[in-house]
DNA sequence: TCCGTCGTAGGAACCGGTTGCCATGGGTGT
DNA sequence: ACACCCATGGCAACCGGTTCCTACGACGGA
């Protein structure tokens, strides 16, 4: 017997177990398997008999080690349950898969020693690329911290591919794939702006947000480029999530703000503010207009049928793993900005005979 | 030089390329990093110091090859597009990661082949375990398949966990985790009936889907519970999109069939169906009732905000996670059902004056 | 001063695969 | 009938780690 019988079933079974079943080697196992290498036909049988009645399958760290296992991408996001980011997943999954790679999904909650560590743990499992997705504060420390990150990955022969996330110092080896959060939210204002409103709430994500801030100063141009003034009483900001939403409008009613449009940061806002608008009374677009930004499948479901911004975020997934794996050693770093478009819907309105609140 | 020096940063270090910086031997490089083992600090200094220089990490691979790696669990779905879903997914993703283990996401689109091909690369990587959700065809084939599979899995030490699937025959090594959907359906329907609906609307999922039929088997339960004879072109189906339900909906309508009611076996369902009775110029609940299942976020931002069925998927997760992986060789196979509550909103009125169309 | 012991580090086997190189044996051409 | 060639399969090295076992040096005690 050998140094480890493995009769049959039952407890992993090795290589070397289906050798001795088959009164092979071990080499021959592996070649058979392998595929390209002659083997005569009684052997092959033999050798696939054992396999089967093993229920053999190679390991494939086993074999990743050895070189020819199947490589691996890991995605990283603040939360899967939102459903951009959820879509942008979908995208990533796909295009992996299509492309043979393995997909590993984890989410930080935001947490950045979490995102850390987990990016550690991609580079120990010698994933071929690590996408990180969603905005996160643009501060002197996040720099260095994925400028580290992108040389470490980079010199173990990874890629780190920031996804709508604040772009580093050139130089750095990183793939930036960005939709484009000023010019949309431009579109999407001037688009309210041009129904006649004057005074359009703006309800923001995280101050420091990259993609929050970036929307916002889409805001901010439009107006700009429209001679309107905006009041800076006007621009509330939590998080993207819908309850903040829904809190952030409670909170600007009650207060006794004056607007005739809401521009939301998010779909989730809007939906949030929406029911918030329901609830103290208010119709939409008839006392109020509403726009968001996504363009989430449910905007469409939304009572009315939600004004937005749409992202193309499963393109953009698989965007960023094609870019990713495509790359060779000399390719530069690339850069990409992808455009969005407005969505007209019902829930905007001209400003007309019932001025708002 | 050692048989492949590699000086410093620049494709990937071996531990022995950083024995060798430090002037030691392999062996005490993984000691050191491993811990536990007794060194001097000179040469602990030493070796940390090539290690940070280096920017070395261990494969995780080879380690895991050797006995020590980070366990992995796999977690396989139709769609992380789905709310419900993608909050199973979140669920899974937060447990695993707590206690220590990777976590690989794969979906399917429904595609069985696909499926297959997942679980047994999952099978290769020697996942600690392999989730599956997501209602499926009840079929011999399915039962012969998964079976195999558990066995399979099973003998190779790792466990096959069926979420809100068809359960196999008693002895088959498997895991089975169900939400109640037919208590839950039967609730929500009777809570229908009790608001005087005598004439309810089901638009269903894919017929052979088995969640489907648990939730079809509850509404016509509450049915007969109530004394009701069900009109069996009330029921309608296709599948748990929004376009189904938009589309069904529609064609409800076109065909001119009498309802006071409706009950989606999805909330995305519910979604869609909402829109096409907001198309018709039909009031929720004034004219029509609508109930959906799942109770997404979003459901509250309908408007009316949704009645449904609350499904906690994302402690469905965990639980998967926990169970599978708190398993010691005899524990007996676990078979838990999940109950469910119905959430009362706006969506469903008593059938009063306006009696529907 | 000599010996035993402890602390420390290295050698080598092993984890489960792949693959370069070589040996063997049967078949064929002349 | 002899030589040659090619099809086939085994040995051993290697991938990048871990860990058992052993050797060596320093120290303390007798």
């Amino acid at each position: 017997m050998t140094r480890k019988s493995n009769g049959d079933a039952g407890g992993r079974s090795t290589i070397r177990d289906v050798a001795a079943r088959a009164g092979v080697s071990a080499s021959t196992v592996s070649r058979v398997l392998g595929g390209e290498y002659p083997v005569s036909t009684a052997t092959r049988t033999r050798v696939m008999r054992a396999v089967r009645e093993l229920d053999y399958v190679a390991d494939a760290r086993a074999k990743a080690i050895a070189g020819v296992g199947t490589p691996t991408l890991a995605f990283v996001l603040d939360d899967i349950t939102g459903p951009s980011f959820a879509h942008m997943a979908h995208g990533v999954e796909r295009e992996a898969t299509r492309l043979g790679h393995l997909c590993l999904v984890c989410s930080t909650d935001g947490d950045t020693d979490h995102e850390l560590e987990f990016i550690e743990t991609m580079r120990a499992q010698r994933a071929a690329a690590v996408i990180l997705v969603g905005g996160a504060a643009d501060t002197a420390e996040y720099r260095a911290r994925m400028s580290r990150i992108a040389d470490s990955l980079a010199s173990a022969g990874s890629r780190l591919v920031l996804c709508g996330r604040p772009p580093l110092d050139p130089g750095t080896p990183v793939t930036v794939i960005e939709y484009d959060n000023e010019s949309g939210a431009y579109a999407l204002c001037a688009h309210l702006l041009a129904q006649g409103h004057r005074r359009v709430l703006f309800l923001g994500g995280k101050p420091e947000n990259t993609t929050a801030q970036g929307r916002e100063r889409g805001y901010l141009a439009a107006h700009r480029a429209h001679g309107v003034d905006p009041d800076p009483k006007l621009r509330l900001s939590a998080d993207f999530t819908r309850d903040a939403g829904h809190r952030l409008m409670r909170q600007a009613l009650s207060q006794g703000l004056e607007f005739t449009a809401v521009m939301a940061s998010t779909d989730m806002v809007a939906a949030g503010a929406l029911t918030a608008l329901h609830e103290a009374g208010l119709s939409v677009p008839d006392d109020v207009s509403l726009a968001g930004y996504d363009d989430i499948p449910f905007a469409r479901d939304l009572y009315p049928a939600l004004t937005t911004v749409h992202v193309p975020y499963e393109e953009l997934g698989r965007l960023a793993v094609r870019t990713a794996l495509s790359r060779t050693p000399d390719t530069p770093d690339e850069h990409l900005l992808l455009g969005t478009h407005v969505v007209v819907r019902g829930s905007v309105a001209a400003v007309g005979e019932a001025a708002g609140r």
